[in-house]
DNA sequence: CTTGACCTTGGACATGACTCGAAGGTGTAG
DNA sequence: CTACACCTTCGAGTCATGTCCAAGGTCAAG
């Protein structure tokens, strides 16, 4: 009864990527290089699983695959890094916040930018518009 | 007291770009064409500056060309594109509505780890940390 | 034992977004 | 007139991020 070793095919279905991707990950040192079966066939684990889709979130967001890799890097880390482990997470947090108001900033001027063509130029307007205009400018 | 004419080199070091840059958008039909000087110069005004800024600050958003050649398209079009526009502005919002509220997310999720972890530094280093990873990928 | 769906590697190709170089024209300062 | 920094076009190169293909190995079902 035991379980099936998960291969490449069945994690990059579970991961929504293709096969190519998750070997293209590893050799660009994103995913650590799995174990393998004596027909040298890739045998991953559930974290595995996590990095794959950690990835796909990260990028998702913006974040490149070279950025990432130093977000990932951050695991594992002996006692002696404790300051650069930390610096790391603060420089993505920061990083990360930046986007964030750039981001809502943006979300604005798109806004009101809509809300002034609107205005000038009188077409029929679905009531989910104005609703998403409203709501949008009120933040 | 003519002012002199805004050519590409000065354009684009006042967006902070490279000249190619411009001719780039300007041939995938991001910027329009420039006027030009009788020895075929490109003429820029005021409002190319903006466009190319625009650009650059839509693109460090995480939009690509081809949906920021939409975005733009929305300023001085059609009467009977009425709701076309809308549509298009409508899924840009939505779209980076769901951007934003990803992006928080990932940086509480950021945040709070690396707050605990600091809580505790005195120590080995958590498994909670290490596991950030993971968490960011749950959901 | 064959078939078909997997897996392996290596290398080529694709796409988006630049970036550069060559070959030549323009404009101004000395 | 001569430098020199600009500008022009065109085509090619680069980098990131995959994606595909060929040639071959593995394995479970029939």
């Amino acid at each position: 009864m035991n379980e099936k070793p998960l291969l490449i095919g069945r994690l990059a279905k579970l991961a929504g990527v293709k096969p190519d991707t998750i070997r293209f990950y590893e050799r660009s040192g994103l995913l650590p290089k799995p174990s393998r079966t004596a027909s040298d066939y890739r045998v991953y684990d559930d974290a595995a699983l996590n990095q794959v889709r950690f990835i796909r979130k990260a990028q998702s967001l913006g974040f490149s695959l070279d950025e990432i890799r130093r977000i990932m890097s951050l695991r594992g880390q002996g006692k002696e890094t404790c300051r650069c482990v930390i610096a790391m997470a603060e420089a993505t947090l920061a990083e990360t916040e930046i986007k964030l108001k750039e981001l809502r900033q943006f979300k604005d001027t798109l806004a009101i930018n809509l809300t002034r063509w609107k205005r000038t130029r009188r077409g029929p307007i679905p009531a989910e518009f104005c609703a998403l205009i409203e709501s949008a400018s009120a933040e």
